[in-house]
Order: C-alpha cells, then structure tokens, then sequence
DNA sequence: GTCTATAGCTTGATAGAC
DNA sequence: GTCTATCAAGCTATAGAC
C-alpha cells in the first residue's frame, strides 16, 4: 500500500530539521522546502504543525518504551537484565535518535491532549524501570538507597547519551554501551557486573 | 546611581520565562509585558532579544562552574571531594535554576561566538571533572572502566535533576543530594559511601 | 528610561486552480 | 497532491516624542 508515503517523509524530515533546530525555530516553509514541496501542501497531509510533532512523538515512542519494557519482565537474572536494556535502549534510541530527541525536548509544544498522552505513555515505562530495581534490591542482587531514584538516575543518563555520541568518532556507539552498562551496574550496586573490567564484551 | 537595576531584572524575568516556555517561544512582547514595560523599550537595555539570551547564560554559568572546580581540587579524600561536588551541584543548580537550564537547553539559539564561548567554559569544567575522576582511579579509590566518559555520565545524572525535582514534593530538593551523592559514588566504584543518611546497603 | 508608532518580515494556515 | 496567492497575526527591531 502506497498511502501516506509522503506524509511518513514528511514527519521524518521534520524530525531531523527540529531535532537540529527545535520546533519553536523551524517554519513550516522550512519544512516544506525540505520535503521539496510548497508550504501551503503541508496541510493537505497534517492539519497543523502540532500535528507534525505529534506523529514525530509517536513515531520515537512506537515500539520502544514497549520493547525496552518487555526485556525487564523477560528471562535472566536482573543483572543480565538491565544490562541487555542498556544496549538496547542505546541501539534504538541511536537507530531514532530524532524523534526521540525531539520527543524528550519539544515535548512542551504539543496540545494538552497530546502532551498528558506521551506522559502517560512515559510514566508507565519509568514505573516499570523503578518496580524492575525494587525488585532487583529484594532479591539481593542490587543495593540502592532508594529504587525510584534510582531509576530515574538510570534514565537520565540513558537519556543524556546522544547529546555527547559522535558517530564514528573516539566517542562513537559502540564502544559506549559496554562502558555504559558497567557504570549503571555499579551505580545500582550489582554484586558482579556482567563484565567487570574494560574489554570483556559478549 | 541606580546602575544596572533594570537591566538585571529583565534578565531574570526572561531566565524565568524561557525556562517555561524556550526562547524561541517567548517573543519580546510577551518579556516585556512581564517586566512590564512596552516591547520597544526592551532595545533602551540590550541590542537584540540574543543578548539577553547570552546574559542569561553568563549569569547562570557565573561563578557555578568555577566553585564546582575549585572543590575538586581542594582537600579531601576523592571520596569526600565528589560528594561536596554532588551536592554544592544540586543546591546552586537548584538556586539558579531557571538561568542554568536555559544555558543547557537553549544555548543553541546563541550566535556563533557567542556560542563558542559557553563551549569553552563548559569544555574546561568537563575536563576538570574527568581529570579527578582519573586521579581517582590512580590513587585507587575510584574504579571506572572509562574515567572520561564516566565524567560525563556524572555530569549528565546531575543535569537531569532539574527536571524532574518538585519543591515540597515527594521529590523535593533535600532528600535527593543524599540519595544521588550515593548513587554517583557507587557508579564510580567507590570503596564506601562517605556518609549518607539513607544509604543502606543490605 | 519609557512611551507610541511603525517599518519590514515571517509566521501558521486557508482557498481555489489544476 | 501540489501549486499559487493571500490573509491576518505576530515577530524583532528602530525612530522619535516626552
């Protein structure tokens, strides 16, 4: 099915020009002139510039906040766990690193409707983070004062890593998400990280 | 003299302001009106609706990250030193907050030297900050696999507290230093906490 | 130091031709 | 589905009166 081909473009450049730019900062003709069309025709796909941010919203959160929670509900122990959600919060989180970025930023420029949707959406997926280490604490693998601190910790810095990751430079993503999981084993007081010192990756 | 009163006010209804709602969002109409006084006379105090985004920035970043500095280092234990680091962050960062998220958030929108010139007092604080934890690891009371890129998950753990902190909420200021000054300790592999007052570590 | 008034542009969005 | 043309409003910044 061809249908909203142009509309998906549409919402994925707008992702890349406000990631870069911020939403306030990008016109609509800036947008359009991206896409290769004229202002006016953005409105025969969206009917308002909060709608194009909306899409973007839904586009970054499609699947992952869902596919992240999943992992912390699967198999293996919580060290494993939490350490196979690292990387693939880096994985997916790089893979759509304009929509999410622009979700977490600009999320303040959607309607009221739109705005308590994606909170809702992200409340559950933090709850879920924070009962995942409470019940790591119980079952003695971590130590932490506080679980629900303590997750949001864990997603603040999840979260802060491509404001810094420069791809394929010394910084680039892969060598991050090992050194990442080691950090945030340590900071939630895993017994033993899954590898403990520097260069032992799976 | 009545100096620069009027000046420095302005100044800080906009901190204020494009805190809530992003600088490109908040015209000089609507600054003005909050000052109170007409958009027309804002240009009698600043050339451009950018300076006074840049002096938001200096009055943020003013002493802040040279007080950070200073304490990393002075005397102490590297153990003790991180933990005043922690929480002199949290209490200043919490004081002018509105002005220190707008220089995090919205620094984009500065011109291009002024821009430059943030990146470079902020390069150097980074930089100090990834030096003691290296020194850390030397003197073997840290232990990271990466001491730069763990200066980074630090100061990325401490920016986010800005935004999810609630005065006189569950999550109100006072109870979080303690808390985050264990966390952090224990991501950065430190032998014990220095003293925390829920740290519990069953 | 603040006012009024306005220049010069850009904004989001609409209407109707093709 | 895209175009051209345009509206009404808003924008930053300036000029000159007081």
């Amino acid at each position: 099915m061809e249908g909203p081909r142009r509309a998906d473009e549409i919402v994925q450049v707008a992702a890349r020009l406000f990631y870069e730019r911020g939403y306030a900062s990008v016109s609509t003709r800036a947008l359009a002139q991206a896409v290769g069309i004229q202002g006016g025709s953005l409105y025969h796909h969206f009917s308002s510039k909060e709608e194009i941010l909306y899409r973007i919203t839904q586009y970054g959160s499609e699947g992952f906040f869902v596919e992240l929670q999943t992992i912390l509900t699967g198999p293996g122990t919580f060290t494993e766990r939490l350490t196979a959600f690292v990387r693939t919060y880096l994985e997916r989180s790089h893979e759509r690193r304009y929509p999410i970025a622009v979700l977490f930023r600009d999320a303040g420029n959607l309607s009221p409707e739109h705005a308590d949707e994606l909170r809702l959406v992200r409340r559950r997926y933090q709850q879920a983070v924070q009962r995942f280490l409470a019940a790591g604490v119980t079952a003695g693998e971590f130590a932490v004062p506080d679980p629900n601190l303590a997750g949001i910790a864990v997603l603040d810095l999840l979260k802060g890593v491509d404001g810094w990751v420069r791809p394929s430079g010394r910084l680039d993503f892969g060598g991050v998400a090992d050194t990442y999981a080691t950090l945030i084993l340590q900071m939630v007081g895993a017994a033993k990280p899954a590898s403990s010192k520097k260069a032992k990756v799976s």
